[in-house]
Order: C-alpha cells, then sequence, then structure tokens
DNA sequence: GCGATAAGTGAATGGTGTTCGTTTATTATG
DNA sequence: CATAATAAACGAACACCATTCACTTATCGC
C-alpha cells in the first residue's frame, strides 16, 4: 500500500490508541502501538516524532479531557479542583503514568492547567519564587499518588523480619476507593499546610 | 577467558559500578555496565538477575550509606531525619530516581528504613490503618523532589503564551541550595499539618 | 497537467536485555 | 586424592526495539 485516498492515522487517532493501549495493561511500545492501529510502525513517523513525541500527545490528550475546564473560586478551590481533576486522571488511567515522569511538559492544555494553578497561588498571595516551588510540591503529590496506582500490589515487599512495617502492610487495605480516601486526606493536609503557610507570609 | 582465579565480579562491585554509571550522567543499562566493568554483559547474569536487580541492588547500596544509622527521638525526629537523608541521597544521585520510581522494595537497609518511620509514627498515635499512608505521603514527597532534580533544566516548556506560568519559570531560581531551601519549606509544611491531623485524632 | 507534498510500505540498522552452551577454575565429597 | 559439582567467565545467538531510508502512490495547489 502507498498512499491511502483517506489518512489512516492521525495525531488524534495515534494518541488514543496509545492510551488505549498502556490501559490494556501492554507494555507501551511504538511497534505494539503501530500493530494496535493496523498501521506499520514506520509510518507513525509521518505524524509524530518518535516515541517521546507519542508519550507527550498522549499527555496532551488525557489533559484536554481532564484538566480542559477552568475552576473557578478562591485559590483554594482551585487548587483542589485541579487536584481531583488529575487525581482522577492518573486513577483512570494509571499505567501512563512512570511514562510520563520526568519528562518535560509542552502540550497547551496541560500548560493552561499549570498555568491557572499559578495565578491563583499568585493571587493567594504566595510570593513570586515560592508559587513555582508550591506546585511542584502539589504536582509530586498528585503523581506520587497516580504512582501508586500504578505500582504493583506491593511498593514495600520485606524480606526479613520487621517490627511495624510488615504488619501494617497486611492490615492496610488496598483499591481505589481506599486509595481515593486516603488522598482526600492528603489534599486535605496539603492545603492546611499552605493555609499555614499563608498565614506566616502575612505576618512578614 | 573462562572463569578466573579471582572473581572479577560481586554484587557490590556490580553496585558501586552501576552507581558510578548513572551518577556519570550517560543512561543506564546492562551492556554499558558490563563495559564499565571490563567484562561481558552475559558475566553480569551470574551473580544478579537482570537488569531489575541491579537496580534493586543500587537502591540496596544506596539505602546502606544514607539510611542505615537509626534516628532516635520523637516522631518528628523520626520523620525529619529519615527524610532529609532520603533527601540527601536523592539529591547527591538524582538520575537514579527514575529507574527506583514503580519498583518493589525489597533491599533490607531500605526496609528498615521505612520499618523504623512505621514504628515511629505508631507510637505518635497514628492509628494503624493511616501509618502506611502517612508513608507513602512522605516518600512521594521525598520522591518528587528527587526526581524535580533528576529532571531536565525545564519540567514546563510553554510554547504558547501563559498568564503567569511563563514570567515564574524565568523568575524562579535554580540549583541545588534553591532547592534545599524549597525541600525543608516543604518538609515544615508536612510537619505541620501531620501535627494537626494527629491534634484531631485526639479529640475524638 | 504538473510539481510538491503527504502518507503509506518494507527493508535495513544499531541498540537492548537475555539465554544458552562451552570452558575452566574452585570447592566439596566420598 | 580423585572426582563430581558448582561458580564464573566468555562468545554466539535471539528476539525485540526505536528509528531511518529509499520507494511508491495519492492528493493538493498553482
Amino acid at each position: 500500500m502507498a498512499r491511502p485516498r483517506v489518512p489512516l492515522l492521525s495525531t488524534e487517532r495515534i494518541a488514543d490508541a496509545a492510551i488505549e493501549l498502556v490501559d490494556s495493561g501492554q507494555a507501551f511500545g511504538v511497534n505494539a502501538l503501530a500493530r494496535r492501529l493496523g498501521v506499520t510502525p514506520s509510518s507513525l513517523y509521518n505524524h509524530v516524532d518518535g516515541r517521546d513525541g507519542i508519550i507527550e500527545l498522549m499527555r496532551g490528550r488525557l489533559g484536554e479531557s481532564y484538566l480542559a475546564e477552568a475552576p473557578s473560586g478562591d485559590w483554594v478551590d482551585v487548587v483542589t479542583h485541579t487536584m481531583r481533576a488529575s487525581r482522577r486522571m492518573y486513577a483512570e488511567h494509571p499505567s501512563i503514568v512512570p511514562l510520563l515522569v520526568g519528562k518535560t511538559i509542552t502540550h497547551p492544555a496541560v500548560i493552561a492547567s499549570y498555568d491557572r494553578l499559578a495565578t491563583a497561588l499568585l493571587g493567594a498571595g504566595f510570593p513570586d519564587d515560592e508559587v513555582i516551588t508550591v506546585i511542584a510540591i502539589l504536582d509530586s503529590f498528585a503523581l506520587g499518588f497516580g504512582l501508586d496506582l500504578a505500582s504493583p500490589d506491593d511498593i514495600w515487599r520485606p524480606e526479613t523480619p520487621t517490627t511495624s512495617l510488615g504488619r501494617l502492610l497486611e492490615v492496610t487495605a488496598k483499591g481505589r476507593e481506599r486509595s481515593d480516601q486516603v488522598f482526600e486526606i492528603g489534599l486535605e493536609l496539603l492545603l492546611d499546610a499552605l493555609r499555614l503557610r499563608l498565614g506566616r507570609l502575612d505576618l512578614d
């Protein structure tokens, strides 16, 4: 087959298929993706620049569905809303998280979400040189929980006796709703901490 | 060469060389590691089970140097000490962090560190089913900052105009001591939040 | 109509992690 | 002490992986 009358591929179709692929639990790879699209691996390179390009495409696609709408209200609302949205995104597509780690974020839809966070935090009174920091903290929190969901059943597997950890691991429940509950607690903690920080800043 | 009179390899030598390799900024790989050890890739498989085995070996090696000594004092001391140690570990070997992400932790020295955290938090009054959670939060916090250091210069690269983010990214300083300072602030925030949580628990 | 471009193919490349058979030195056993 | 078992190296082979390149052909703009 040479050039088809109607294109088989597009960045959207590629991104969707890639997300499908990793959601299905199989390892992400260019070849596997091409197979799923009924196309040769090399065909993808007409639309996308390589593996990392596809990953950033996935991030963008998910960002568009989960982080599109701009939250309103005070900074707490914005933070809460954004964090919950990220959380939902990672929770529903956990296997993508390890792929995103440590890669530069460029997609407009995702950038816009962080931008709104930044604006909200600035408005709250956080100084210029702390906003990025706070966002980084929030981000690594959300990402951490995402990784938690993406992780194999056991993050810790003690092979030698422990004082507390082993027992606690057996006692602690697993699963989504439990994890959601935990996330909410953590978010509450973070918000408290940020409010505290803001209060101290006001005293100066 | 067949079997040498004195072994060329050992898990320690392998782990050390692997850490050296990733610290040097080069990508981690079995072949590259073998080359650095002056040995054939296949030789490694006499001492280690595969790529992931080597990674877990690195984690253990670092854990032994950074997380060995048991902190004493109340739970705040234990948490602070452990977090700072993890931070220092990640800060001095940032490139290893992406390799560790999402892989089960088994090495005794590292498990022991988490175990001490667990015991301390239990002693502080956190209920059984919250301790693992709190540890997960602390862990993802430390890991997040580790990733931050391991990341390329730019985590965000807006290619479209932004309201705040772009400017803040230019204004915000980079570098180790800045990052350390930020970590300390974040840690303080987390401790405050945990104290708050503990206070609420006491009221019930 | 014609040249430029876009979008597919298939073959080839260099890299990866891993396995296997082979050789040889060391260690353990009868 | 002889001999069997194991340990530790090698090199060859494997399957996979991302990527590139020459090539064919359809479509679009002038």
